[in-house]
DNA sequence: CAATTTATCTGACTTTAGTCAGAAAATAAT
DNA sequence: ATTATTTTCTGACTAAAGTCAGATAAATTG
């Protein structure tokens, strides 16, 4: 009973599915029903397209066409077509249709601190939700290459940077001139790579392009929750293909023998220990593949 | 984004209710709408009174009615007055009834078993359902006097023997005599007292009564996922009170100075530090409290 | 260019859920 | 014993959700 994973992940369930319908009463505390409820937030959330609302809703054409009238008539939205396919229908927020979304978002922020604010030490309850929010939609993740001066790679940068910090004997400390590599890992020098899942980044890699016939991988850090799910080798894998599609031909890196988990990993997929080939003070093991 | 605690709650519930989407159609997939199929499963498991019913899922009486009306008709479940108040009315499952409840339970066991077994460390996974889980219910909880031998306790109990083994540097063997203690612990000689959340033992208590001239509080128990919560010491004063209406007036209890929070406890909680007051090898510390 | 496909919209449905005002019968209160 | 209360049931509703067969217009294909 204790230990059965069915048996518990049943009981998940259920305090989950009762928690959510109280969660979900939110969505009807502005007198309106569920559908259109659901769809003005879709719409505030950035999905524009109608077309990609009725499939992450899945929402009948039909259903979903009265749904878009009813909220036009509310004076919250406006439906053009799409510039690039005349078809193709978007929706955007006016400023009442804003207005409205705010006050649905400001319920779920109220529901959500509200909860994290009853349990004595929320941070154990806070890790527990992101292990398994990430479990449940991992095979959602999307990794995409953005700016590694995006506020979401940012958040991620710093995260690492406070890691290293702790892992390593000596400290860490980023070069005080903010983000020194950031340019060399902007596209189509380099490239930076995120890992988003549920609209949260829940991982990192950059490639930095130098000028000396190689390119280098650096910053690849995955958020705690996510650990242990493979998410890193596929992380390495994709920054790799992204090199192959600049153009490179051999990648480096620099580690840490304290980051045995990373090292074992860097074997496994082909890398060969090299000689130091930077005078950084934090790393004191090297790797090289030929792509 | 990474540490916000309401944009994580809000990311979990996200995940969890696309998930849960995913789950409710476990309901739907008998053909038959989620009404009597939540119906049919809170009779299956054993809320019979239709009042209760209705409070539990919170259905409108004429709703009520016509869903088992509907479940009669399927020949799923047959409707008979209370024997205490003929006003009541009870609901039973026929043998077809009984079939359809035990396929409901296969769909939703195989979709639990799916969950966990998609992740590759199902323990870290576990573990974190059970605390949001706890978290989520918590003040659903309810004390309830049981049985030692009751199989529900008897899963706390081997739980907590088998986390005594591994605090104590001496290890822990209960009495070869299975459950020595049990008839002590009988109501009303003694006590046994479990703490349930959505049908689940999240911890235990017991009061070993004596001929001594006073009872014992033992084997005070919360499962891990519940700990830091004020549990225990719900527990301690239910047990108390328990001890009270049997006209106890002194209370003991042995600990081992390894558990320094249970110690604690004891002392914010009134008791007194007392001389050993038995020869068992593992307790180091002793405590009265009088009542 | 004609034929086909795609995205949305409209109207005419059905099903499900939920509400409400009594009626009937049993029980509790005075 | 009468009155009030409780529990369930029935009938007559409304609201919301969902379905389906075209119609329309834009884009794509051959």
């Amino acid at each position: 009973m204790l230990t059965d994973p069915v048996a518990r992940t049943r009981r998940f369930h259920r305090a989950v599915t009762t928690e959510a319908g109280v969660l979900d009463a939110s969505f009807l505390g502005r007198g309106r029903p569920l559908g259109p409820a659901r769809v003005l937030n879709a719409i505030g959330r950035g999905i524009t397209d109608i077309a990609e609302i009725r499939n992450y809703l899945r929402l009948d054409s039909g259903l979903m066409s009265r749904i878009l009238r009813g909220l036009e008539d509310e004076g919250l939205i406006t439906v053009s077509a799409s510039e690039s396919d005349a078809r193709r229908r978007i929706a955007m927020l006016t400023k009442a249709g804003e207005e409205e979304f705010a006050a649905y978002e400001a319920l779920s922020d109220k529901q959500a601190a509200d909860i994290v604010a009853r349990h004595p030490h929320p941070e154990v309850l806070l890790q527990a939700m992101d292990v398994v929010a990430t479990a449940l939609g991992f095979e959602r993740t999307v990794i995409e290459r953005v700016s590694p001066l995006d506020p979401r790679a940012v958040v991620c940068l710093e995260a690492y940077y406070e890691e290293l910090g702790r892992k390593l004997k000596s400290g860490f400390d980023v070069n005080l001139s903010a983000d020194p590599e950031a340019c060399d890992m902007e596209h189509p020098r380099g490239a930076f790579l995120l890992a988003m899942l549920d609209g949260m980044p829940i991982g990192c890699i950059g490639l930095k392009g130098t000028d000396k016939g190689y390119a280098e991988l650096k910053r690849l850090w995955i958020v705690p929750s996510a650990r242990g799910m493979g998410l890193a080798q596929r992380m390495m894998t994709e920054a790799e293909n992204e090199a192959k599609s600049l153009g490179i031909k051999c990648l480096r890196l620099d580690t840490n023998s304290v980051l045995s988990d990373a090292v074992a990993m860097y074997h496994k997929l082909g890398w060969t220990e090299i000689e130091r080939f930077n005078e950084d003070p934090y790393p004191d093991l090297f790797f090289e593949k030929r792509i």
